[in-house]
DNA sequence: CCTACCGATCGGTAGG
DNA sequence: CCTACCGATCGGTAGG
């Protein structure tokens, strides 16, 4: 077993084992970090929880920082994947931020994950603890908030930034509230008002 | 509003001094909480601030989910002072709403709170974590959605659920993006949709 | 309101 | 990937 020439040890490695090693810590990650935060996942529990001693989980990233920059990652990768690339096929303006809308709203609605959106909670908490976390988090969510932006241009809004802001705000609160009253009918409010910004003429 | 009197210590002194350090403690949490959030809210890092022993800090709430409730009260009653009281001048509905809403922006804007909303903070901390702190949470923010929604109902509004969490989302969003991102621009952005939610014809 | 202490858990290290 | 350990901090208690 050749250890990858890497700086963090394992985390450059090709080899099937490493990489399904990490790959499975990171899922755990994501499911606890939705619930109990960055902080909450710690090193041990998370060790507990597959098995594993908590030595031989650090020994993949070389600090909980690591683990925590890694985490946000996948949750990039995750969230890419159900929600961005889906709505790839629609064309690119309206139809396509209508399409992004319902794939999260669809992806929250399904209880897929136990906490809910990672951003809305990784976000809360660590905008106010400046560092390469908070970067993290920080440059996923503009990034994303930047594609509504670019479709909103392409779509003709008078406002594209006012227009991101907006639906940022309604797909967020739709999450928020629905964690907290567990009422489906929040889902039904926030497409009401995503059909409305969609409609808005551009004048 | 009377504390309850007495099962745990400190709790239902009426002497000054008693109620004093208790009221600064609970100013010194609430800037803690609204940071890093209800469990960054440790007996000892609190303690360390307000140059108190762990213990002697302890003696007041008798378990750390005492202090984390009272400091949760403590943030409804500051919320009810800055937002609540100051619209309380506006006549029912629109007005009021529209009073309401720029009191808690002018709030966030001001940078009065270290870790702006204490709502969005905790909210999102314990929306997956059953028990009392989370029913205390969800409460006062379901009590302030209704008021939302009543308001909405005087003002004619067609649909006065789907309005209040439009009006939640905008606010709470701006909360967030502003957290992030530091850019003023977001206000300026919730008061337009603010605006726009407030002018919307009643059919 | 204090000192002194408890067991559990934290992130991290030594050495294999 | 493991056992065995480290100092610091956690919530909480004893006793005053």
């Amino acid at each position: 077993m050749a250890e990858a020439s890497a700086t963090i040890p394992g985390a450059g490695q090709v080899g099937s084992k490493g990489t399904d090693t990490r790959s499975a810590i990171l899922t755990r990650a994501l499911d606890i970090a939705s619930v109990d935060g960055l902080e909450g996942l710690t090193i041990g529990r998370l060790a507990s929880e597959l098995k594993m001693s908590k030595s031989g989980l650090f020994a993949h990233f070389g600090s909980k920082q690591e683990l925590q920059l890694a985490t946000v990652g996948a949750a990039a990768e995750r969230f890419r994947i159900a929600v961005i690339e889906p709505a790839l096929g629609a064309p690119d303006g309206v139809p396509r931020l209508r399409a992004i809308a319902a794939a999260y709203l669809t992806h929250l609605e399904g209880n897929e994950y136990s906490g809910g959106c990672f951003w809305a909670a990784t976000s809360a908490e660590y905008d106010d603890r400046p560092g390469p976390v908070r970067d993290a988090i920080a440059a996923a969510l503009d990034s994303w908030l930047g594609e509504l932006e670019r479709q909103a241009r392409i779509a003709g809004s008078p406002g594209p930034g006012r227009f991101a802001f907006e639906m940022y705000a309604v797909v967020m609160g739709a999450n928020s509230r629905y964690r907290l009253s567990k009422d489906p009918e929040v889902f039904a409010y926030a497409r009401d008002a995503i059909d409305r910004l969609l409609a808005e003429p551009p004048g």
